[in-house]
DNA sequence: TTGTATGCGTTATCAC
DNA sequence: GTGATAACGCATACAA
């Protein structure tokens, strides 16, 4: 069926051997014989098995994304970067969404029964610290962290300053003068790193602006969905003393907060401003276009990719903490320019 | 290194057949063997290795989604439904973006450098048919096309009825009362077989109304982004005559659309109606919400995924064409429900 | 029911 | 610089 080095080999009455080197660019070969094998693999349009290479070399050439949604816009445009910077570094991407079940990603990392299908790891998804310790433990496969813990630079980590980056969104609605400022996306129990550091980093915002902390103004979300943002809005605005600036952890969260805003029959920016994180596309065509904080995504992910390449080629190199720049972007949400 | 079929046949005491009996779950094995194979796996921390598997029996276990780009919502959404669709199979899927690069294309078809890599291929980007006449007779993967052309039969292929949603979609305008019925989304020349059929339904549609027909109505879009939905209404309303309705061939397009019509001064959906096609979740959350036509997309991964598996496992068997249903959904961009 | 042996298509180690 | 050949880890035809 398929062809093969052998048939090429005989069809150049050559060695396999010969063959498999020009085909993998080996330098030392004669003029006369790789003509003659070129010749030998257009004729039969011989093709390389991919299989074959990998259980040969032990490499795969493909690249493991792991996220929790791949519908979620901040996860698709990681994704579309993180493909293009693979395929630049001759990686392909398999892309795998744990849908917050934690099992599935334990089960990722810890091998299950999907070992040596990729060369290393892009991990996206929540993770408690727990976690993270039993992946070391167990885990062998190189891995990248993008976003979530550092962990005591165990593991190479790439992300933004969440703390800085909330604190600079909080402290962007303080400098408008508002001084009722709600935040969207904090989780309950003390789980995950970053809805923790970005709380931390609103309040260190809260504080530097004179305000008052005030707990009713700090609401969870189960999600980072429109509709986790819409109803947590919604109970914001019902409140006694409601807020005149909501800070959301996410632009997605912050999309719903406005719809939720405009169904209470009050207008943004003028009630209540609004400010997100993650500068989606969608937030730029938004009624009123949504103030964020944009992180440089294509940034991120080529260096995510150089740095799980780099584990992949020397996996005693030590692990590195990479952070990438943001910076707050005023659009209409927060009155404009 | 890592440890194989052969360590846990020693461990075991028993032969390499043997444990490769049980662990594929061959019937015939008597219950003191498997038990004693068994421990020997537990006690060694044993997993196949998938590569070795993959060229012996030839199988993957991978298919390959192919999208122009992951980050459009809609096949973001698409490939949430198949990768979940996908694993209740047994596969896992792997992502690749053409960026509209036909090049690009011709290569993950026709076999390119990546042969053998994945058992078949979920086709969905834009292509011409002589593209699909190129496929057939170069490429010898399992392939399932996902929109586009029907293609007499030649591929699986499932997808709405593009004419017929498009018709839908443009009635709806019309019953609603406005007679000057922009479409945005059509392609310049007759490359891409959605467009065209998009096309021929608001046409329909516009006959059946008893609407004049008028060309200057009709915007191209090079790319189905909100840029381009919004450069297009913009140049619609500033003509001589400018659409109290406008009809878009996608979401996306119509979201920018709105937001043109917003900057115009004008306002949605007294001045001008807006129907996009796709129901995107982020149309739902959009001031106002979008009005249109929704595809049952789980389904649609659904059904592919099976057909994509049933011609892996019989080459033979004749090429299916699935139509999944669609419905208008009138929300407030129309003037409400 | 279980063991032995061969081959999937490469790459890489030896010789020459 | 090139040729023969042994793995890589698994599945299976054939034998027992």
């Amino acid at each position: 069926m398929a062809t093969t080095l052998r048939d090429v080999a005989e069809h150049a009455q050559v060695s396999v051997r010969t063959v498999s080197n020009v085909v993998s660019g080996y330098p030392h070969v004669s003029e006369k014989m790789r003509a003659r094998v070129e010749a030998a693999i257009e004729a039969l349009d011989y093709r390389p098995n991919p299989v074959a290479q990998r259980l040969r070399t032990g490499r795969t050439g493909v690249l493991a994304l792991v996220v929790p949604e791949i519908d979620l816009p901040y996860f698709s445009a990681l994704a579309r970067e993180v493909i293009d910077a693979a395929a630049l570094m001759g990686y392909r991407v398999m892309i795998d969404q744990t849908g917050h079940d934690h099992e599935r990603e334990r089960q990722l990392l810890t091998g299950g029964e999907r070992t040596m299908l990729f060369d290393g790891i892009l991990f996206s998804p929540l993770v408690t610290k727990s976690e993270l310790l039993e992946m070391e433990r167990r885990s062998t496969i190189p891995l990248v962290l993008l976003g979530e813990y550092s962990f005591d630079g165990r593991f190479d980590h790439v992300a933004i300053d969440n703390e800085g980056a909330a604190h600079d969104a909080a402290a962007h609605l303080a400098s408008l003068g508002r001084r009722r400022i709600a935040a969207i996306g904090a989780q309950p129990a003390e789980t995950y790193a970053t809805p923790q550091e970005r709380t931390a980093g609103y309040l260190r915002a809260v504080d530097e602006a004179g305000l008052d902390r005030d707990e009713s103004m700090i609401r969870p979300a189960a999600s980072y969905r429109r509709a986790d943002g819409h109803a947590a809005a919604t109970e914001l605005l019902r409140s006694a003393e409601p807020p005149d600036a909501i800070f959301c952890f996410t632009d997605l969260l912050a999309l719903g907060a406005m719809r939720a805003v405009f169904d209470a029959g009050l207008s943004v920016p003028e009630d209540v401003a609004i400010i997100g994180m993650d500068d989606l596309e969608e937030g730029r065509y938004a009624r009123p276009s949504l103030t964020t904080v944009s992180l440089d995504t294509p940034d991120l992910a080529r260096q995510a990719v150089e740095r799980l390449h780099a584990r992949i080629t020397d996996p005693e190199s030590p692990a590195a903490e990479v952070t990438v720049p943001h910076r707050v972007i005023p659009r209409e949400s927060t009155g404009g320019h």
